[in-house]
DNA sequence: GTTATAATTCGATATATGTCGAATTATAAA
DNA sequence: TTTATAATTCGACATATATCGAATTATAAC
């Protein structure tokens, strides 16, 4: 097990990744804001962010439950956030997806 | 946040894959069946495997711990276990790494 | 049949996680 | 400057998880 061929020196990273990602509610955020900010829908930067509030409005959880959750997957940097006035605003990672569809390429072609 | 645009209906499924995945050791004994389980590198279905013993010798852990984080990859479909003698091989699922990319790759763009 | 090997199950225990409501901080509005 | 809103932090608690060693099961070898 120690002499991989392939060496995943940043395997942590990954399976924090995965640890943010093994709750359904974070699950249901992280592809909220996936989809909600997808390429070619927004025009501007800022219209690609969703705040806090409306994140949690749906999910049935207590506000500082949903704060947990996405300090869960900002550690994980899943995600970013920025205040905005009042709000906080919350957008994916850019490059994140791409990493993790890397991985499995990866993991899937042995390197 | 419940009106999705894309459904994703089997996100328990998933979530469960990312739990499994969210242990270090899990993620190690994953990454390596699927290396050492690539294709073309083995000629037959048989070689394409390999024992609990081996999948623990290198992980410093203990062979019950071992054989609960096989059950928790099995639990979530991520691999499947066969006896062979007094060995019990392993493997990973086919199409579970197809699965994930497939995810993340919808994730991305949104459908 | 007895013994050895491989792996699982069980019971115990320590640590981590998810959840809430109350208290706190930061900002905007009146 | 007081009040309202959005969000976070804190403390408490119940549940889940990781881990081990001992006991158990399954198979093979003698």
């Amino acid at each position: 097990m120690s002499n991989y061929k392939n060496d995943y020196s940043n395997l942590n990273q990954f399976s924090e990744m995965f640890k943010a990602l093994s709750n359904a509610y974070r699950l249901e955020i992280f592809l909220y804001l996936a989809d909600y900010c997808r390429p070619g829908e927004m025009s501007t930067e800022e219209e690609m962010r969703v705040s806090v509030g409306e994140l949690g409005s749906g999910l049935g959880i207590a506000p500082s439950t949903v704060s947990h959750h996405l300090k869960e997957l900002r550690h994980a940097h899943l995600i970013r956030m920025e205040r905005n006035g009042k709000n906080i605003e919350c957008w994916v990672e850019p490059d994140t997806l791409d990493q993790l569809i890397t991985f499995f390429k990866h993991a899937k072609e042995g390197n």
